[in-house]
DNA sequence: AGCTTTATTTTGATCTGTCAAAATGTATCC
DNA sequence: GGATACATTTTGACAGATCAAAATAAAGCT
């Protein structure tokens, strides 16, 4: 059995690996992503190759073998459906849920899984939009467009928002940018670094360029 | 926050206290129960003495201070309404359950807490019959006759099974012995350490005295 | 009392996972 | 092309939790 630390090191790699074409996550970041100082993640990389479940190119950064992969999408499996069991069948609130599978994921068997994954109905995605890697293993990875580079008077969709930090989530739900929700972005100015959106009832609200590029969207079916 | 490690000391001291009548655990029942050698535990023991969550008289035993059964009682309640989910809620076998929340009695925060009590309906007892201590920390202490020392050929209701291991609790299912159900015992042969029961539908089983022992029985309302 | 058994404590070592700080590569920029 | 900046690795130390085995205390038995 992995320790929690090692799954938690291979959790982050896998997470960082996707957004990162080349698949090689530089050390600093793994580091930075685990909360340890970099000295600590050199010396666990190092013990996790030992183990098989990573590949470490010295000075250049990491990548999962299969082996640590399958390991780390198990972990996020975890992850993802305890927060959807959390908001969905506890009716807590997904700002908050992040920081409580963040533990739950470790302790879970797979035959709890396995039931909790039933009870929820196989959901395909968490409460954030963020996809549910199957039990064997396949994580579906559509490329979206965000809030910040989709087509402007143009009604979307919001399919994820890909920030677990409660104070953000707080806000996105304060502005009804939950996935499953409309959004228009009805002006974008670059320079300013600012976007405004108009919600389903008319009101306007600006937000960073930074933040937009956290929620995904999709252009709304007009069926 | 405490520890997996120090939680574990204390919920098991808090178990075996229960079970003495001084309050006073010897160090090697600790071990045992915590599956390290005595050694360990006397480390152990030291450092949550220092810590204030128990009090420790040196080659006489232990026994834990108002905030070290604090903290155990939290557990204690983590466990037994873990269990209760998984057999209520998830349909999971009453016999593998214990293994389960082992774990995750350490991962699960005092909020999930709640709002599990809250979707189980606030249960008395888990699916053994032991009972699940109250947020307040009050644990009830009711006692029992069991299939050992109650009345022979008298209706009972069986209350509560003291014993975790998954091969004794199949047993105990397949005689129908779980808590709620009927038993009667029909016969106790003392020199012969064995306990005759009947079930509800005449056939008739027999335990030995040890395993009757386990098994906390109520005389049925014959109202 | 003296000897033996048993429980407990001590001692010394090990394994994980971590940090601080020094050493070392690698990249970048005049 | 050399000085500088930055990321990474190495080194030495430490805390938590554990074990094996030796030392010690207590209890029990002739």
């Amino acid at each position: 059995m992995p320790t929690i630390a090692v799954e938690n090191y291979l959790k982050h790699t896998l997470l960082l690996a996707e957004r990162s074409r080349d698949g090689l996550v530089p050390m600093g970041e793994l580091a930075s992503a685990v909360a340890v100082v970099p000295g600590t993640a050199t010396t666990m990389v190092k013990s996790l190759a030992d183990a098989g479940l990573v590949v470490h190119q010295p000075r250049r950064g990491l990548r999962l073998t299969a082996e640590g992969r399958r390991v780390a999408l198990n972990v996020l499996r975890k992850h993802r459906l305890v927060e959807t069991f959390l908001v969905n069948v506890l009716k807590m609130d997904w700002a908050q849920v992040h920081t409580e599978a963040e533990q739950l994921e470790h302790a879970i068997s797979d035959a709890v899984l396995d039931r909790l994954d039933a009870l929820l109905g196989h959901p395909a995605t968490d409460p954030h939009g963020d996809p549910i890697p199957s039990v064997e293993g396949a994580l579906s990875s559509a490329v979206y467009a965000t809030l910040a580079t989709c087509a402007t008077n143009v009604s979307q969709r919001v399919v994820r928002v890909t920030d677990q930090s409660a104070d953000f989530l707080t806000l996105a739900e304060a502005h009804g940018l939950r996935p499953g929700a409309a959004a228009r972005v009805v002006d974008r100015n670059l320079p300013a670094g600012l976007v405004t959106l108009r919600h389903s009832r008319g009101k306007r609200f600006a937000l960073s360029l930074a933040a937009a590029g956290r929620i995904w969207v999709a252009p709304a079916e007009t069926a």
